[in-house]
RNA sequence: GCCGAAGUGGCGGAACUGGAAGACGCGCUGGACUCAAAAUCCAGUGGGGCACAGCCCCGUGCGGGUUCGAUUCCCGCCUUCGGCACCA
């Protein structure tokens, strides 16, 4: 019998698949009003280092399984490619090895999509983009140019977060536990002129509107309303009379606004200068100041340090009661978060206890449990329902959540303050100090001020450059010539912005440039995003639960309003791909535990990496990789090989109208739809396949059932198309079918799922006691008469009193003594 | 601390809507084939007990509860993982 040698039929079928187009989907002529049902099956554009990896084996190969259902169920599927091109890695390698990044990046996608090519994946490569071609980045600028009209781009100074090594600024997104997520290095705080993205403008629409996202994983929304940290309260304005200045705060507690016995600025609040100006405290406030900014961002935030703090010398005035509390600066206190300056309540909140404590400054408790004894000293009580207001004049006895909205209603009413809401987010910063990237199209000019590059001298190409190692300040800077530029108002002289844009920028929108790649008038044709849009099935790592999602739901409601899409959110489902491991330990080359694709590849053939990647468990779950694991899958589909050989000797026969194998081959295209379509589910569906090809072995030798065992086989065939294209087609083939991937997905037939009889479970008191095989349609009376017959109940039941019978037609009878 | 996810055999896991716990695979054990091995095929495989063709008990992180019946629902814990965190 002829072996079973992976390497030549995938090379056939791939060369098979291009030479047809099999898998480039056109949009349609109108696309406004195209008929039938189209799909749209996303994952994440890679980045092209070296080379793919098992997590993007996963990623793909899920995204494969579903575009293949859902091709093969009658949608038109878009299922796209592409490369997050720009970025610092090619950088860095051209930095290192010599070499211009474009050509490192070039080369690493060659190498990437002839991978992907061996892999088989169901990709439509007249479609693929990469953010780095200037047919691209074109649009990228264009879109920034749309932002900066709108008002949603602007440039500011302000204190940003700098990568050390990196040597450049980073968006608060791009900060984990104080370092750089790219390479680790501390940030350091910087003043600096940036330009931003307004994110914050639509904090509110990014929370609301998850409610239209169909399918999210609940951590992925927990994260973004983490990261959005949203929290309602009120603005009360302080006042230092004696100065006439206001200071106001941001509070979630204006319940106990009677409790305030002090009052923290943050050591950059700008006013700070102002208040010690001259008096005898001015010296040693401000020393305290440059100090705190000099600490590091771990330092400082560090809760565990001892608190620190100075006294200004000044009071301000507590609206609510004409309280003077004296005014301190600590660097506990944020300037980025709220106001800057807080009423301190150490009654109520641990921070300012710890102040207190420390500094001796009193504490006053104002909110006590509602049932119980007010407790002496400090009481962090919650605010709801459950406490009442004490020693808080008028407002003493009201539960906590009346009395904040009645103590904001009072402060409103006398022009002392408002409700306010707060936010964790930050406006996205998207200038980045280095050469791979996207030239800002902006210029300049000493007459005109900040100029936008006109739309029709798009795109402003990257300047070739001799040097791109950073320096502190963009490579581009070095071009001379580039940035000395006419002014596109007065023609006056003007220089170019030489920064480049963060790469999430080119992220947030390429999904839209898939529908519509090769437009040359605009980013996209919107009847043709609109037909597309939004993505049905997104899939990808977890890694981006913030960052690109989040920019890529901003990008897409800046756009809705700007009226260039008709969606409000990119991606309705998602998917996250869990972490594959290896030897106990997440892959990685400094672990030196990474099992490369190519080398399983070729061992065992690109089929039988994607089963088993898929079949190793949950696909949202961390996965062990297990070299023996992926033999149990060579050996399903060496099984399935040699059955389709010995079935094809058989020769064609007659089409079975029934039988037991018939049936299971059924259930099984039950199963594997559901799974996939619905559930999601795909590992499962390999299971249901298993037990299938082993249900046909058992039976293959009865010639009395070579139809069945014929029809089972093409179904079992058919039904792993979606998993192991390359072999499955072969098989097809031999069976004497053609072109599987454009074959109708199975429909099981609901009569065939049905069964004459089932087995029926009987119990004793809850417990399993017997089982017996009935007829289906039996009346309750009858399966309760069957089940009092069997030996083994008799037994249990003893001849006892019966006391109440439970039936589950077609599944139980409970018989309870 | 706040928010979220998860805990099932030796291992990965299944059980979807409250109805047979452990599908399927790995591993292991035994058998067939073979001079032998590999490959292949067949069978067995949660734990314990007994009067052992069989039967009984225990068993889904722990303790309670609801129910005829709970891996599934409720309450309270424990552990692990992830996010946020001097965020006022």
């Amino acid at each position: 019998m002829e072996r079973y040698e992976p390497e030549a039929i995938e090379r056939k079928w791939q060369e098979v698949w291009a030479r047809e187009g099999a898998f480039h989907v056109p949009n349609p002529d109108a696309p406004a009003d195209a008929d039938g049902s189209r799909s749209y099956v996303l994952e994440m554009l890679p980045y092209p280092s070296g080379e793919i990896h098992m997590g993007h084996v996963l990623n793909y190969t899920l995204g494969d399984v579903v575009t293949h259902v859902r091709r093969r169920s009658g949608d038109r599927v878009l299922r796209p490619m592409g490369y997050d091109a720009f970025g610092l890695p090619a950088e860095n390698a051209a930095i290192r090895e010599g070499g211009h990044p474009r050509a490192v990046t070039e080369r690493n996608i060659a190498a990437i999509r002839e991978q992907m090519g061996r892999m088989g994946w169901a990709i439509d490569w007249d479609r693929e983009v990469s953010t780095h071609a200037p047919e691209y980045y074109r649009w990228t600028q264009w879109l920034f140019l749309k932002l900066f009209e709108a008002g949603l781009a602007y440039r500011r100074e302000a204190p940003v977060k700098w990568c050390p090594r990196d040597q450049t600024v980073l968006a608060n997104e791009q900060v984990i536990d104080r370092r750089c997520e790219r390479c680790g290095a501390e940030v350091e705080a910087r003043s600096l002129e940036q330009w931003f993205f307004r994110i914050t403008a639509y904090a509110d629409t990014l929370l609301e509107e998850m409610a239209l996202l169909e399918s999210w994983p609940e951590r992925v929304l927990t994260m973004q309303r983490n990261w959005i940290g949203r929290s309602e309260g009120a603005e009360v304005v302080f006042r230092v009379e004696e100065l006439d200045v206001d200071l106001p705060v941001f509070t979630t507690r204006p319940d106990t606004l009677y409790g305030a016995t002090f009052f923290v600025l943050a050591p950059e609040h700008p006013l700070l200068p102002e208040l010690v100006a001259g008096t005898p405290h001015e010296g040693e406030v401000l020393d305290y100041a440059r100090h705190a900014g000099a600490r590091s961002a771990v330092d400082r935030t560090d809760p565990d340090r001892p608190k620190t703090g100075v006294f200004t010398g000044r009071f301000v005035t507590n609206p609510v009661n004409e309280d003077r509390l004296p005014l301190w600066v600590s660097d506990y206190v944020l300037m980025e978060y709220g106001t800057g300056a807080i009423m301190a309540v150490p009654a109520h909140d641990e921070r300012d206890y710890a102040f207190a404590d420390r500094y001796e400054l009193p504490v006053k408790t104002v909110v006590v449990p509602a049932d119980g004894a007010p407790e002496a000293g400090a009481a962090f009580v919650g605010h709801s329902a459950e406490e009442k207001l004490v020693d808080s004049a008028q407002f003493s006895g009201l539960a906590s959540p009346e009395a904040k909205q009645a103590i904001v209603e009072w402060l409103e009413g006398r022009g002392k303050g408002r409700p306010a809401v707060g936010y964790r987010l930050r406006d996205w910063l998207i200038s980045r100090q280095r050469y791979w990237g996207c030239p800002i199209p902006i210029v300049y000019c000493a007459e005109c001020g900040t100029v936008p590059v006109p739309e029709e001298e798009l795109p402003v190409l990257l300047p070739e450059v001799d040097e791109y190692l950073p320096k502190g300040r963009s490579p581009l800077a070095a071009a001379e010539e580039w940035v000395r530029t006419p002014c596109a108002r007065c023609g006056g002289d003007a220089r170019r912005e030489t920064d480049t844009m963060d790469t999430f920028v080119d992220s947030s929108w390429y999904f839209i440039r898939y529908c519509d790649p090769h437009n040359e008038e605009a980013a996209f044709d919107r009847a043709v995003a609109d037909y597309w849009l939004p993505v049905n099935q997104y899939i990808g790592g977890i890694e981006h639960a913030i960052l690109h999602l989040l920019y890529a739901r901003f990008f897409t409601k800046v756009l809705n309003d700007l009226g260039l899409v008709g969606f409000r959110e990119p991606f309705l489902r998602l998917f996250n791909q869990g972490m594959i491991h290896y030897l106990g330990a997440k892959m990685s080359k400094s672990k030196g535990n990474v099992v490369s694709p190519d080398a399983m590849v070729e061992r065992y053939g690109a089929d039988a990496v994607r089963l088993y990647i898929l079949y190793m468990g949950p696909a949202d779950q961390d996965m062990e990789w297990h070299d023996a694991g992926i033999e149990g899958i060579a050996k399903l589909i060496d099984r399935l090989w040699r059955l389709v050989q010995e079935v094809a000797e058989g020769g064609p026969a007659a089409a079975p109208a029934g039988g037991p194998l018939v049936r299971s081959a059924h259930a099984a295209i039950a199963k594997v739809t559901d799974d996939v379509m619905r559930r999601f589910q795909f590992h499962t569906p390999i299971a249901a396949l298993f037990e299938l090809v082993n249900e046909i072995y058992r039976v293959k030798g009865d010639v009395e059932r070579a139809g069945e065992v014929r029809f089972a086989t093409e179904t079992a065939v058919s039904l792993i198309q979606p998993y192991a294209p390359h072999v499955a087609e072969e098989l097809w083939a031999r069976l004497g079918g053609e072109r599987l991937w454009e074959q109708p997905w199975p429909q099981a037939d609901p009569a065939m799922l049905e069964r004459e009889t089932f087995e029926l479970v009987v119990q004793v008191n809850g417990r399993v006691r017997d089982r017996v095989e009935v007829a289906v349609g039996l009346s309750e009376e009858e399966l309760v008469a069957r089940a009092k017959e069997l030996p083994r109940v008799r037994s249990h039941l003893d001849g006892k009193e019966i006391r109440k019978t439970v039936v589950v037609p077609g599944r139980l009878v409970n018989l309870v003594v």
